[in-house]
DNA sequence: ATGAAAGCGCTAACAA
DNA sequence: TTGTTAGCGCTTTCAT
């Protein structure tokens, strides 16, 4: 078994409060008892029970994440930055996946909630009632979504679509395909918002075609009507996406970026790794990891805070410029 | 506050112990109390706490998963099979990510001991006596490892060399490079083992290069080694390298397959993603993460059952041949 | 500065 | 079948 405070406390002839105390208000005891206290302790290699502190100060000193897909290769990364920041302030992490199931992410985050002290809830697909309905009882920060002022850590997407548009306009296309994911995703309707507002700026012709599934086949399935539409350039919701049209264009024997050039959305790992490599509007998925846990911390502090502005920050993407787009072929 | 237990026996007029049972040991209190504290549960939405009853069961609920590095795409797939499992089983699951660090492998499952009923090791990184060290103080599930007679979910990696080699050899090369990966990994021994094997058996010639990481840069590292030393061949570590090497064969001029045929392990995602599409050894990935979950929770049932021969499962690999190899030029 | 005592929410003996 | 009692390991008043 496991040395428990009143070991540690027999151990340094003192009484367990005294033990107590000397763990975690190290400043409101003797120097004297508190180092004889430590070294029991490091001596019989005494660990507080977490669930036993929990019941009582009404922490566990856990966090929730909840995901929609691992299997997307954007959702590993933030899993990894948020974990790691967690970490940090020794916080432990329970994960939960909810295979893009809004009704799953509903009861899963429901369930956390009684084990954590707070919740990231990452690209959540459930609706606002929903939303508002987890967020009543326990501090939540939301991870690439917007939700009235609930504490969220997102990205400026309608920045990113408007890179992505003066990049193809720069390069003289007149025309640009949208290929749709999700349409009850929050990024996918402020993409499109974007995407619609930067072309007619521009004045490039638009084509929205989708709504199709955010997977690899999402994409394959799309590549024709893109290809059929006539457009010189195509901007997919995401990266998998983006591949999928990839390899059904090569199939098809159009040339990237000689005859189409094609743009995505996350700058996965993977989009560095393929040939034509592909230009994307890159987010930054580890820093928002951090800084959703961060505010969380913050918010766990001081819960008066969840109103204040400073709960919501917004990261600034960044388009990546790599072979999947090129000039528009003249003639 | 949330109800507790007190305020269900209140409402439904009988004692804390009686609402205890009617909801954990249902058979042991009459129908009619059990009805009348299940409705009086339902009507607080009462949710036990299960910190407070882990303290007394000294159970958690939770199991523990450790993993070296969920950007590596293996990863997220084994994860997410057992999350899936575990909560079917009403489990939590805590996950730690290690960042391919051994002795940060040690103290995170180390400290996840504490708040969990047993823990899943993924493809650990320390060495025996530090794995040794973990598995006393709480059920431990090796997956993609073994170690001596510790219950483990793992693969035949002997026989997926075979396979490949088999296929290569059917395909009419004499000769194959390996591209190793780190030399400390239990998989990595295996791998190398069944391919020393499989090629002196088949009177192919066998070419080693490496170590290197087990990241893409890897294998753009190891490219022009193995082009070098004029195999017509190669099986690298895994996947993610293999498309590291496609990637710089690419650049270098080199045509898969025709010139050289490349052979990854683990099947990930991706690998059918690509063009040309990688030939690799497929591991169920997500039948092992189930699997690793299962084993565990029998052994919480049981925990006598843990030198018993049924708790190590090897699971057969299965080559997927796709258009990265193909049969050897001519002349 | 320290100790004694109470109690967080729950379950498991033991009685009845 | 049900209730009473004790206590899991810890923190936190309240005394001293």
């Amino acid at each position: 078994m496991a040395a428990t405070i009143r070991d540690v406390a027999r151990a340094a002839g003192v009484s367990p409060s005294t033990v107590s105390r000397a763990l975690s208000m190290p400043d409101v005891v003797s120097p004297v008892t508190r180092d004889r206290v430590h070294r029991a302790a490091e001596r019989l290699g005494y660990a507080p029970n977490r669930a036993a502190r929990g019941l009582i100060t009404g922490r566990t000193g856990n966090l929730g994440l909840v995901v929609p897909d691992l299997a997307n290769p954007f959702f590993p990364e933030v899993v990894k930055s948020v974990q790691a920041r967690a970490r940090e302030a020794d916080c432990a992490v329970l994960l939960a996946d909810t295979d893009e199931d809004a009704a799953a992410e509903v009861s899963l985050a429901r369930s956390l909630v009684k084990q954590v002290d707070g919740l990231v809830l990452c690209s959540p697909r459930m609706d606002e009632e929903d939303l508002r309905g987890v967020t009543g009882d326990v501090p939540v920060v939301l991870l690439n979504r917007r939700c009235g002022d609930l504490p969220a850590v997102s990205f400026d997407n309608v920045d990113g679509m408007r890179q992505a548009v003066a990049h193809l306009q720069a390069l003289g296309h007149r025309s640009v395909a949208w290929v749709g994911g999700p349409e009850a995703s929050w990024s996918h309707g402020e993409r499109l918002t974007g995407l619609r507002t930067a072309t007619e700026r521009a004045g490039l012709r638009l084509v929205e075609v989708g709504a199709f599934p955010p997977y690899f086949e999402g994409g394959v399935a799309a590549a024709d009507q893109v290809v059929a539409s006539g457009v010189t350039s195509v901007v997919a919701f995401n990266d998998v996406m983006a591949l999928g049209l990839l390899s059904r264009l090569q199939t098809r024997g159009v040339a990237v970026p000689d005859d189409l050039s094609v743009v995505g959305v996350d700058d996965i790992p993977l989009s560095g790794m393929v040939s034509p490599s592909l230009t994307t509007v890159g987010l930054a998925k580890e820093r928002a990891g951090r800084q959703a846990v961060d505010l969380l911390l913050a918010l766990l502090r001081d819960p008066e805070r969840a109103r204040d502005a400073r709960t919501r920050r917004e990261l600034a993407p960044q388009l990546l410029v790599r072979g999947s787009t090129g000039v528009v072929r003249t003639g």
